[in-house]
DNA sequence: CAATCTCTGGACATTTCTGTCTATACTTGG
DNA sequence: CCAAGTATAGACAGAAATGTCCAGAGATTG
């Protein structure tokens, strides 16, 4: 899993392209990011991604400028997705904090939702990169912020909603920091408990095996 | 602060080695594990240390095999001081959870402590190295049992203290991932708060009070 | 069909690493 | 004081990256 360079030549042939096109800027974005979420930005390198594309580097240098102009359009992209993703689940109406809880809950466990590997990703490239930091310093504070108004909307007050925000929203990026391998069953044992530390309330038996619901279902 | 090389030489000049030396095995060491730390693994580079140390890169490969050999060196370092300090405090006697729970905090409050800036540099090496994956997943799984025994010590099911300790265990990881620019009241000014909703018991004043005191004297 | 526009390949120059080898300076022990 | 051992410098070879330049292949268009 970590570093493996088989070669592979993943270029799409079926989608024939006009002129003498090989790739498109696309796909050249998309397999930088898969490098970026797999290996990090050290190993996003111009050299490495033509070689899985099977294309020479000179075309990387007829779509983009060079390799920060590349990077620039992968940190934009992770901006315009993951943290729109959370904030607007956040926002999601709902009878009771636990209901609101379990949509929260659900665009983090969706693999198509939050992406955490490409989060971490970022996480680390912000160590090294100082505008990356200030990108990534914006989004965990508008995240924070939805996660605590979802609680004053259910009663509680600012403090404690400022509180149970911080509990959860740190909880969950650790959670993703440990990288557990553990299954969605074992994970959804658990729900009824999180949900119980996370509000103060035993949820109802009803929203929490609706949750189990459609959390299986989001898996596939 | 991210990755300024601006060849500051430090090699410790008062220290007068015995013989010919100018620095030690142990000099290797300590600035590849500041180097690990602030830029991560893949900065731990044999010619930027020398430069730093202000010595030849023969001097690395008289102490060194090479440079996984170092490599190797960090990871045992890592392993033997971050786990033990969080385990060890887990385990005090203490007369209620809350007191536990300081007993807990003040160990990754300390600066001197549990060091999070190495383990998160650990963990983002261990996502391209499965020897490094292994030793982290066994070290993840030590502390979080650690934490839940605290709990289980002072009246908790051991369901119950599973959450409690997977809530409060992943809340430090996520608070550390965030790497938040707080000052320490700010962070203080929420401990009661904390206390409240890792334990779901409210907190007698004296004990978040004596808290406050003691991380106010760790931090110097 | 010829000119043009797009995209790609391959050659160069340069930088930054790793690891090896040899010479040599500097102590210490006999 | 001379020999042996220790630690270091510097030269060399080779790998991996970035970025530049230029020639040319292939469709498209007038």
């Amino acid at each position: 899993m970590a570093g493996q360079d088989t070669g592979k030549q993943v270029q799409a042939e079926a989608t024939d392209l006009p002129g003498n096109t090989k790739v498109t800027r696309e796909d050249w974005l998309h397999a930088a990011m898969e490098v970026l979420i797999s290996d990090g930005v050290q190993s996003v390198k111009v050299l490495t991604i033509g070689g899985r594309l099977g294309v020479s580097r000179s075309s990387f240098y007829w779509y983009f400028q060079s390799r920060q102009d590349l990077l620039d359009q992968l940190l934009a992209e992770w901006e315009r997705t993951n943290t729109g993703v959370m904030i607007s689940h956040a926002a999601m109406p709902a009878p009771t904090i636990t209901a609101a809880l379990n949509n929260f809950f659900r665009c983090v466990v969706d693999p198509k939702g939050f992406n955490h590997r490409l989060d971490f990703a970022v996480r680390e490239w912000a160590r090294r990169d100082d505008t990356v930091r200030a990108a990534l310093d914006r989004s965990d504070t508008a995240r924070q912020k939805a996660i605590a108004e979802m609680f004053t909307c259910h009663g509680y007050t600012p403090q404690e909603a400022d509180i149970r925000a911080r509990v959860l929203y740190y909880q969950q990026i650790g959670y993703y920091a440990l990288e557990l391998s553990e299954t969605l069953e074992e994970r959804l044992s658990r729900v009824a408990g999180y949900l119980y530390c996370f509000t103060g309330q035993h949820p109802a038996a009803s929203e929490v095996e609706d949750f189990k619901r459609i959390a299986r279902s989001l898996a596939e």
